[in-house]
DNA sequence: ATGCCTTGCTTAGCAAGA
């Protein structure tokens, strides 16, 4: 099964890109974050005639998630059961792998936080508490998990183009990573570094500056998976092609593949 | 570096992203 994370930073922009990249790479589940357009804007139509099926959870002008695939999920969830959220970051949905195996799929836009001392850095740490009490939850009921999407962290210095500078920053704080270790604590791991990488692996890089061009980037989307699938994961990588693209995203899809 | 670029909302300049 192939899974794979873009935030693509307004759908109504990005919308041909994303039915190119799936004709390109059909996955099984892609989960798309900032869709930027209320709900009943999504082009639910386009998808369908291009033969995908989606769920979503919009908001107009920011946020908004959407899971994308080939098969129709059953236990549809939108946003987190256990957090009051006027803003639109979850989506979760159950699939079936080609043996049948059921596989659960939460995709997420993890707040930005914007500085370390700002209201929306609090509202961050109070959102990745929510999230943790619900994966605990989810965990506890799914042997197959997949949390995938835009967590607004970096790992460690290897995720940080310039991680002296950065150092403490947004994304880099030792109390966002303390809330990202704290999801792996629950039983989960870092897609991605199953497989090796090159160095200066990111996906993400600013618009500003030739950020993409010069490789000033952040590893900042992840896919975290449970030990089942972990165990059965055949390649992980970030395709950076999309971000060379006319009008980009400023984000690069994450994709990982299991053999489930 | 209170900058850079790109969105949406609104129609000129702000809010937000990361």
């Amino acid at each position: 099964m192939k899974f794979a994370t873009w935030n693509v930073n307004s759908l109504n922009i990005r919308l041909q890109q994303v039915l190119d990249w799936l004709e390109a790479n059909p996955v099984d589940v892609l989960a798309l974050q900032e869709l930027k357009l209320a709900q009943d804007k999504f082009p639910v139509d386009a998808l369908n005639e291009a033969g995908w099926q989606a769920s979503w959870l919009g908001q107009k002008t920011y946020n908004g998630v959407a899971l994308i695939s080939k098969q129709i999920p059953t236990n549809v969830v939108q946003n987190n059961p256990h957090f009051t959220d006027e803003q639109s970051r979850l989506i979760a949905g159950t699939f079936r792998s080609e043996s049948d195996k059921k596989v659960r799929v939460i995709g997420g836009y993890f707040p930005n936080g914007q500085a370390p001392d700002s209201d929306k850095f609090v509202y961050k740490m109070a959102w990745l508490d929510g999230l943790r009490k619900w994966l605990s939850l989810e965990l506890a009921v799914h042997e197959r998990l997949v949390v995938m999407g835009d967590y607004n962290i970096t790992f460690d210095a290897a995720d940080v183009w310039d991680p002296a500078t950065l150092e403490g920053t947004i994304h880099c704080t030792d109390q966002e990573r303390t809330q990202l270790q704290a999801l792996i604590d629950l039983g989960l791991h870092d897609g991605l570094r199953l497989c090796a990488q090159p160095d200066k692996s990111f996906s993400w890089w600013d618009y500003r500056d030739f950020g993409f061009k010069r490789n000033r980037g952040m590893r900042i989307d992840h896919i975290l998976v449970t030990k089942a699938i972990k165990d059965a994961t055949t390649a992980a990588f970030i395709d950076k092609t999309p971000r060379a693209n006319e009008r980009p995203s400023d984000h690069a899809p994450v994709v990982l593949e299991a053999a489930l």
